[in-house]
DNA sequence: GGTATTATTGCGACACATTTGCAATAAGGA
DNA sequence: TCCTTATTGCAAATGTGTCGCAATAATACC
């Protein structure tokens, strides 16, 4: 009778499929990475984490991001700012990329049909068998760039 | 009567235009990146370097791959395998991007106009304004592709 | 060419995200 | 409930890139 799918029943399956545990601390993360939206870092999950579980280690939250990432519940992206930081999102929403704000730091989701065909004209052209594709873009909002305008005038 | 600019003097007028000193170290690694052909991290950068310079630093070598970044003699890049490393290349070739193979470590350039389109619908739809673009993409080669079926095939 | 100015270097220490070894803990199947 | 072993917490280790600073050396100027 439920309308969605219970991911919190997803989630257990999904774990004892590949012969993992169903822990609190990975239901914790996944619950944040569920709630919260959107893109975060591993230290900022272990913050919210925290919240709930003051024992709860920054090496739990890696090791769980890559089991959920591991599972395909998970996407793990790298944004423009800084490439060393590894950013995570829940994988439920459609294929789309992501563009960093310089400026104010906001990211801006973006879908479009060109990536896809790139690594349609890489299978045929070479080839080759795509398992990850990284794409992001940085530069200023429009709100920022406004800004920049207007301290240049004030100079 | 030289049929072609040469990039020594080229470094040399783009870093005094920039009130900068034309220094052995710089003109090393220039080199090394020129000759090397393609694609180099700082680590590798250095060790090739050393061959000519024992003293020469590691710190010196990121210093310098910043000044040949900033006066656009170099791109710098970021690859799929991880992420974390940067890696650099002469800014000669025209625009393109990069794959590279999971299994045998090789580097793939391929041209394509689609990365520019969605740079293009960015700005139109958004007002944004790109400074820096990454894409990138893994996977496997064909040679790779075959040499997995086969080890598949065997068990 | 000699000299003064100051950009650049070498070096060690630092920063920071992520990983790893290991003993203690706790899922979950029997 | 008990047993096996996956998982955790903790501390230490990695790995890449950065920084401060005193010593060095490239350049502008004479
Ligand atoms: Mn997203
Ligand atoms: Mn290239
Ligand atoms: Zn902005
Ligand atoms: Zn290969």
């Amino acid at each position: 009778m439920s309308q969605e799918p219970i991911p919190f029943n997803q989630l257990k399956s999904l774990l004892h499929a590949s012969g993992r545990r169903m822990t609190p601390q990975r239901v914790l993360v996944f619950n944040i990475l569920r709630g919260s939206g959107n893109h975060l870092d591993a230290k900022r999950i272990w913050q919210l984490a925290r919240e709930h579980d003051r024992r709860l280690n920054l090496a739990t939250i890696y090791r769980t991001l890559a089991v959920l990432k591991e599972i395909g519940l998970v996407d793990q992206r790298y944004f423009a700012r800084d490439h060393k930081r590894e950013i995570y999102e829940l994988a439920q929403k459609p294929e789309h990329y992501h563009f960093t704000c310089l400026g104010c730091g906001q990211v801006i989701e973006f879908e479009t049909a060109h990536i896809l065909q790139v690594g349609r004209e890489l299978v045929e052209q070479y080839g080759l068998r795509l398992t990850n594709t990284c794409v992001c873009f940085e530069g200023f909002c429009v709100e920022c760039t406004d800004e920049i305008v207007m301290m240049e005038g004030v100079k």
